[in-house]
DNA sequence: TCTGGGGTCCTAAGACTC
DNA sequence: TCTGGAGTCTTAGGACCC
């Protein structure tokens, strides 16, 4: 039987800025975009404190603001966060080298070979990580990493939640299916007109229905997921398969030289980007979103892959002219995909 | 009045090759 | 020469994740 855990930092960018700055501790603070409330952005994390107000993530900050107008809302400092990430990661990786990168503020530890209770190892991992950076985390315990990520959530913050086989009846079905992983807004509604709303309910449904409904991929993982069923390892290493660039203007434009700029300085950084890496691409895509929200993206293969900001934005214009601009743009953005090393 | 930016994976359709 | 099928690649869109 393996042991997973999945360790998931508290309000990972809100809890690092309180970190460097005691006087945020115990007020309401909002983490996004340039942490101006009155310029677009979202909410990427708010303090616990916040969160009472209804803040949460993916809000839009001017809602936020509206919320909670006395709440301090701060800038996303990426490279101070990802400082303290390696940290924390380094700290994991002595417990056990089978670690996967879930994101900056999560990963899933493999602690099957190490002989320790897990939850004794689940407690020294929180001492540590305490003693270390002053942060807290939440950990799930469970034989795979579908049921730890479910388990870590159970308890925040500061939490340490343990699931065996035996429980998955118990305390896995009366959850709402959006607590499984790979089931967004989309998913859960077209479930609920199916009259399935718990984890449970999904368990009892047929398999041949969920594939009809959901196609072959996504159906039989419904199924599985709804039973606490994943044998997926733990990726250890991966490979980069595009990198891309996108910006959204503060107000919308139809100015054809604003676009034209905007993307001529995407397609440098992202060039540098995959160029820094040691990596050359094939594919280059642009992806264009309207004044009503609408995404598209038009895509040009090249013969051979490049690094060369020549022939990226050559392919981003070929790309950008086959676009009609009647509606003003919100965002423009590049991407070079089909990624190999150099 | 809102709805970021960085990714991954899946699906479906059409082009193309054998 | 015509017609199809199978397999692969490209393109576009969408769902989802942090």
């Amino acid at each position: 039987m393996r042991r997973i855990l999945h360790i998931d930092m508290d309000a990972f960018f809100a809890a690092v800025e309180q970190k460097r700055n005691q006087e945020l501790v115990g007020k309401p603070l909002v983490i996004g975009g340039s942490g101006d409330p009155t310029q677009r952005g979202v909410v990427s994390t708010a303090s616990y404190e916040a969160r009472k107000y209804g803040i949460h993530s993916a809000m839009p900050l001017r809602i936020a603001y509206k919320l909670c107008p006395h709440a301090v809302f701060l800038p996303v400092d990426y490279e101070e966060y990802s400082r303290v990430s390696r940290k924390i990661k380094g700290i994991l990786r002595k417990f056990s080298p089978i670690m996967e990168d879930v994101g900056i503020d999560e990963v899933f530890l493999d602690i099957s070979l190490i002989e320790k209770t897990a939850e004794e190892i689940a407690k020294e991992i929180k001492t540590k990580i305490k003693q270390e950076t002053g942060l807290t985390c939440s950990i799930g315990v469970a034989p795979n990493k579908l049921l730890a990520k479910i388990a870590s959530d159970m308890q925040k913050p500061d939490g340490l939640t343990i699931i065996a086989e035996g429980d998955i009846e118990n305390r896995i079905w009366p959850l709402p299916v959006r607590k499984l992983w790979g089931v967004g807004p989309k998913t859960e509604a077209y479930l609920k007109e199916m009259g399935i709303g718990t984890i449970g309910g999904l368990a009892l449904f047929p398999r041949g229905r969920l594939i009809e409904g959901f196609g072959e991929s996504h159906g039989r993982y419904l199924y599985e997921a709804s039973r606490g069923i994943d044998e997926s390892p733990l990726i250890t290493h991966w490979e980069p398969k595009s990198t891309s660039r996108e910006v959204t203007f503060q107000s919308d434009t139809n100015d054809w030289q604003i676009i034209a700029r905007t993307l001529a300085e995407l397609t440098r950084e992202v060039a540098n980007d995959i160029k820094q890496a040691s990596y050359r691409g094939r594919t280059v895509t642009v992806k264009v979103r309207f004044s009503d929200f609408k995404t598209h993206t038009r895509a040009k293969t090249l013969a051979e892959p490049t690094n060369a900001v020549n022939e990226i934005r050559t392919a981003a214009f070929d790309c950008l002219k086959r676009f009609e601009l009647k509606k003003k743009v919100r965002l423009v953005g590049v991407r070079v995909g089909g990624l190999e090393k150099v």
